[in-house]
DNA sequence: GTAGGGTTAG
């Protein structure tokens, strides 16, 4: 049958965990002292090497003599690693190339978490020391009163003991100024240097605490010059406070300038310059020559060292790196705290492994470590993340019936969960049960909210929003503004986008690579690819350097404005659209007009904005000429793309230039870009970008438009096993647009092979079942193929004589990708492709969206001589240049 | 000296 997969090697992929555990395991589960012990009979009893993933491979070839061993002591892999050759700490390679990077996210430096209070520690302090905090805390006159106050104390505080106590929890409390003049007077009285020294660290440390990094150095520097700063601690105060900035580089230089001040890196101060390094986004590789360092020091490395460099794992995304630190803190019998699992959590929730992740969470009790509120917040949030809403709220559901009460943060990831669905009623729940507990929304519950109803188009509620964030008084930031203008302006609301833009300038802000990035592709997505050039320019200008974000934004701006126009030409010109099956390969009615409004490089807009010299943001004029223009912007003509391609080649040219390294997004965005070709010379064009950025990736799309489908199909499944590793809506937008390109050009049976392939991994959520196809997440390729699929499958249900549903729908919903709210263009493609064979399906009275039938009218025109010739299908005939080979 | 949340691409 035309639908089977071909007869090639379909390698065995990991049963698929839909459901990390059943209902009646939860009920158990307590937050007690004994823990009933897990038995999970669908869980893998240890870890197999193939699940180690490819941090491994080429390393430990043969059997591993630490099976038995790791399975005692519950290792998480089983490969065994020495150090100190660091092997357990190189990335994970892909088995792609290494262009390939299955990871999104650009943010590397981490949040900056502060005014964590400091852990209580054993304190020498006296009872007079509680006595006069307690009368700091409470005071709030003026300078003058504060230094009677302090003067007040000096006679019964007990030296720098007591002052170092008052100091950190004042610090605890947010109070720096006070904490500061406490200090100095301290300082000031003492005259031991060495306790002048404690107190300067502690001053710096608390400061440092509270992101206080400027006062912190002039702290640092005073002491310094004073001739007590010269201690290890000082030195290591100052190291974590700039790393908690995320001044890594400051951190590096106080570390490196330790030598010539005759002091000794000790433990600390290796763990905070890592954790500084961790903390700037530094990669891991570098950060493991501290590492090294240290131990060829002789310091050795305890279990906080070990949590810094899981950090740095887990910013990385890199979960198998991860997990080999965490073998190897049992290898070295380094104990491992809350903090270990926490960290390490994080990491394989950013590696996107969200089923060993819960298997790791299940396994702590067993650990004696319970599970706190930061525990299940990370990884709802890594369900969440991966699109597995479900598990997600099922998860919270077993926190809250733990007991285990819910902070801020927590909350917040709650909030963005169901602002993100769209879910405002529970989302004005938990703003409810935050208020109720207590919490103040801060500027992350406002930014979410904004960013709900703005996705929505629910513009109203962004302004009330806004305004009352600002009633509040929650100053809003960075993110903030990005957000609305974010939104805004893909709304083609431009008056609103450019007076917040206007006042995100007044207020002394300074746009970023993702603002920049929203807005530009806010323009493609409305078709001004030439302003989004000028800005791309604009912001290199302004020494925003772009990221793959961006530039994947530009490659989708492709074709996008030409395409759009020229079906809305075909639609007025009278054919009906429902006849047009195909929109794409032979769009003859192109116009192939040359036009010189289209930049044909980067870099080459600007000649214009440097005429016209006004005081206004580049962004600012744009804004203003689009309010202007209105509703009456002139449609471009259609344009013959040479223009448009010379154009995104250079956009390329560009980022290789720029060393950016492209992702799966950027793969998809190449894809369709070949589906919005007229051509097939012009997509080989860019099929040679996606061959120089990653040529596994193009010797599958290469091998399934040449109809080699055998060929390839042992590293297309690689492929997919790597795809199916990313979340939900990246693999399911890879697969719609490797597909869309197959059925584009006219390569049905590869397109169907592909669209099986994801069915099988269940790449799209609920695909089919007899009596129901749902395309809501699919392209209008995907769809097509997949449709046929579907029907074939009902056939041969009729060919085995099973009687068939009642009732027969397929469900188009809005059609996911248009991205335009209403926009039922996978509606009508399917209508189209069902009148073209003859589907007795009619639209569904009370939904535009759905396309239904009876069991018995199908099964009649399933019988029909015909029916089978139109169901399976053929590849269409093209003369097609023959494409490079891949490597 | 160590952990979790909010913004951009399909």
């Amino acid at each position: 049958m035309a639908s089977t997969p071909p007869h090639c090697s379909i390698t065995a992929t990991k049963p698929y965990q839909n459901n990390p555990y059943p209902q009646n395991q939860l009920k158990n589960h307590r937050h007690s002292p004994n823990p009933p012990k897990y038995h999970r009979p669908w869980a893998p009893q240890r870890f197999s090497p193939s699940s180690l993933g490819g941090g491994n491979r080429g390393r430990g070839s043969g059997a591993s003599p630490s099976t038995s061993a790791a399975a005692a002591t519950g290792q998480l892999s089983q490969t065994p690693t020495r150090f100190p050759a660091l092997s357990p700490l190189q990335t994970p390679k892909s088995d792609l190339s290494p262009d390939f990077s299955g990871r999104r996210s650009t943010r590397f430096v981490s949040k900056m978490h502060f005014g964590r209070p400091k852990t209580a520690m054993a304190t020498r302090h006296s009872l007079i020391a509680e006595d006069a905090l307690h009368h700091a805390i409470q005071f709030s006159g003026d300078e003058e009163g504060i230094h009677n106050l302090l003067l007040s104390f000096e006679s019964k505080l007990c030296g720098s003991d007591d002052y170092t106590y008052i100091l950190r929890e004042l610090g605890n409390r947010g109070e720096f100024e006070k904490a500061v003049r406490f200090y100095e007077f301290a300082v000031k009285r003492e005259r031991r240097k060495n306790e002048q020294g404690k107190l300067a660290s502690a001053m710096i440390s608390t400061l440092g605490r509270l992101g206080k990094v400027g006062i912190a150095k002039r702290v640092f520097e005073t002491a310094l010059a004073d001739g007590y700063g010269n201690t290890v601690y000082a030195f290591s105060a100052i190291i974590s406070a700039y790393g908690r900035s995320g001044y890594h580089e400051d951190a590096i230089k106080v570390y490196k300038s330790m030598k010539s001040y005759g002091l000794r890196p000790n433990l600390v101060t290796y763990n905070a310059v890592i954790d500084a390094c961790g903390k700037g986004g530094m990669e891991f590789k570098q950060v493991a020559e501290f590492f090294d360092e240290m131990q060829r020091n002789g310091v050795q490395p305890d279990r906080i060292t070990f949590n810094s460099l899981l950090a740095v794992c887990s910013r990385g995304g890199s979960w198998e790196a991860a997990r080999n630190l965490f073998d190897e803190m049992l290898n070295r019998g380094i104990e491992q705290d809350i903090f270990t699992y926490n960290t390490l959590l994080d990491a394989i929730c950013k590696g996107g492994q969200m089923d060993l992740a819960f298997e790791i969470l299940a396994q702590m009790p067993a650990k004696n470590i319970m599970p706190n509120v930061v525990t299940y917040s990370t990884v709802i949030d890594g369900y969440a993340k991966a699109g597995r809403f479900n598990d997600a709220l099922t998860l919270f559901g077993e926190m809250k019936y733990l007991g285990i009460p819910l902070d801020r943060v927590s909350y917040n990831t709650l909030l963005s969960i169901f602002a993100k669905l769209g879910k405002f009623e529970e989302a004005l729940d938990i703003v409810k049960e935050m208020a109720s507990a207590g919490i103040r929304k801060d500027a992350v519950t406002y930014n979410a909210l904004l960013g709900g109803y703005g996705k929505q188009g629910r513009y109203d509620e962004v302004k009330t929003v806004f305004a009352e964030m600002k009633q509040e008084h929650v100053l809003p930031n960075l993110l903030t503004y990005s957000t609305l203008i974010d939104v805004y302006s893909k709304g083609g609301l431009y008056k609103e986008a450019m007076e917040i833009f206007r006042e995100f300038k007044s207020v002394g802000l300074r746009a970023d690579v993702v603002l920049y990035s929203a807005l530009i592709d806010a323009l493609c997505k409305n078709g001004l690819v030439e302003s989004a050039v000028s800005l791309l320019d604009e912001m290199t200008k302004e020494g925003i350097s772009p990221n793959v974000v961006t530039y994947n934004s530009m490659i989708d701006a492709f074709g996008r404005s030409a395409t759009m126009e020229c079906l809305a030409d075909i639609n007025e010109g009278g054919a009906s659209g429902l006849e047009e099956e195909d929109e794409s390969f032979s769009s003859s009615s192109i116009s192939l007009s040359p036009s010189n409004s289209l930049p044909l490089a980067v870099g080459k807009v600007d000649s214009l904005s440097k005429l016209t010299k006004t005081e206004d943001h580049q962004i600012v004029k744009i804004f203003g000429q689009l309010v202007a223009e209105g509703n009456n912007r002139t449609k471009k003509d259609c344009k013959q793309d040479m223009q448009e391609l010379s154009c995104i080649l250079e956009v390329f040219h560009k980022m290789h230039e720029l060393e950016i390294k492209p992702n799966v997004v950027t793969f998809s965005a190449i894809l369709n870009a070949c589906s919005r070709c007229n051509s097939f010379e012009e997509a080989s064009m860019l099929l040679e970008e996606l061959r120089l950025f990653d040529n596994k990736v193009y010797g599958v799309a290469h091998g399934l438009l040449m109809g080699y489908r055998e060929n390839v199909w042992v590293q297309a499944q690689s492929l997919f096993d790597e795809v199916k590793a990313m979340d939900g809506s990246t693999a399911s937008a890879f697969y719609n647009a490797l597909t869309d390109m197959l059925w584009h050009f006219g390569q049905k049976r590869g397109a169907q092979l592909v669209v099986l392939e994801g069915r099988r991994r269940k790449v799209w959520e609920n695909v089919w079942s007899d009596s129901c196809l749902d395309l809501h997440l699919m392209s209008s390729g995907a769809a097509r193929a997949m449709v046929h699929a579907w029907l074939l499958n009902i056939r041969s249900i009729v060919d085995e004589g099973h009687e068939l549903p009642k009732l027969l729908s397929i469900l188009t919903g809005w059609g996911k990708h248009s991205k335009v709210m209403g926009d039922g263009t996978l509606r009508r493609v399917v209508e189209a492709l069902l009148r073209g064979m003859g589907a007795p399906f009619h639209v569904a009275k009370c939904n535009v969206g759905r396309f239904i039938s009876t069991g018995s009218v199908v099964e009649a025109w399933l019988r029909e001589s015909g029916t089978l010739k139109v169901l399976v299908l053929h590849d269409d005939k093209h003369e097609q240049a023959s494409l490079p080979l891949p490597l």
